[in-house]
DNA sequence: CTCATCATGTAACCAGTTACATGATTTT
DNA sequence: AAAATCATGTAACTGGTTACATGATGAG
């Protein structure tokens, strides 16, 4: 295993053992910074892990709601951390359909120009969203910090692209 | 089909006709800002998109070289385009494996932070070398010039936020 | 009684990666 | 003769998505 979900769950459980459910419900908010995962692939991915022996799950009888299955690290789990947290990270693959939206106008027609100009809107309204949703956040930890200033950064980034690239279509030809 | 490497390809197809070895050359430069793709998946899709009719490719004879098969896009394939444009993008996944491992510093002991420090600067260094190439190119292009603004805004960003990160896990405890 | 939330899964599919393979031509 | 570059592919696998499915519990 060289880098999957499987990390991100192990880091996630370290922080607080949770359900399934639970890592679904952080992977959409914290940790979703940097990872998503549908709650699909979370439940078939804990149950290998759990095969493994990475991570133990224990029913967890609950009187107000449906039982759920708790799982955190074993300390095999935690040595597999240990391990990829040592292993060098690759270069990571970049993949941004905007840009190559973007890029399509280069040749593109007038109606080109239009839809894509369509999307950067709506992208750089979501984006200033979620910097504005960031900014309201407020944490202790330094390290949850850093991960959040990580976060202003990248949406602070791709709103100001957004800006620039909107300019230059509408004053394209 | 939603979202894939063959509007990428469409799109590169329109700036130039290509063979499949020279778009995995291209996907390797400009358009691997924002899109990257092995010279066997990119072999595989031009096959499809042939069948599909969105390109067509030619055999060309070469004296000093191979032969190759020079690909150009289609009116089916431009239509394609047209289509995917005009059809809004989803959220983009995230998916930043540092940021993971930063997280996981945390709850880490002393090893694994000093693991995650050393990912950092390499990291780190990798986006300065990524930066001062990206500053070292001209373009005419004014498409072209926003396409590379984004590369600059993105390695700089990456590269100051593990600045500040090496920064904060050294005077961690 | 119905709807929302909590809770857990299976199955089919797809895009992309990795490993393997072949052959032409040019340069050293 | 060997190595580098140009050129094109196939096959197996894997991580992740989408669609489908079920049931408990509590609130209105």
């Amino acid at each position: 295993v060289t880098v999957a979900l499987e990390h991100a769950i192990l880091v996630a459980l370290r922080e607080r053992p949770a359900s399934g459910y639970e890592l679904a419900r952080r992977f959409d908010r914290s940790i979703g910074f940097f990872w998503t995962a549908t709650h699909q692939q979370i439940y078939t991915v804990l149950r290998r892990m759990d095969g493994l022996g990475w991570v133990r799950g224990e029913v967890v009888a609950q009187d107000d709601r449906p039982d759920k299955k708790v799982y955190a690290t074993t300390p095999d789990g935690d040595a597999e951390l240990a391990r990829w947290l040592g292993d060098p990270l690759g270069p990571q693959p970049q993949r941004l359909d905007i840009g190559v939206k973007v890029r399509a106008t280069a040749t593109g027609d007038q109606a080109m120009v239009a839809a894509v100009l369509a999307d950067l809107r709506r992208q750089r309204d979501r984006h200033a969203e979620r910097l504005a949703e960031y900014l309201a956040m407020e944490v202790d930890d330094p390290v949850h910090g850093l991960v959040l200033r990580g976060g202003v950064m990248i949406e602070k980034g791709w709103l100001e692209w957004c800006e620039d690239a909107i300019r230059v279509l509408e004053e394209l030809p």
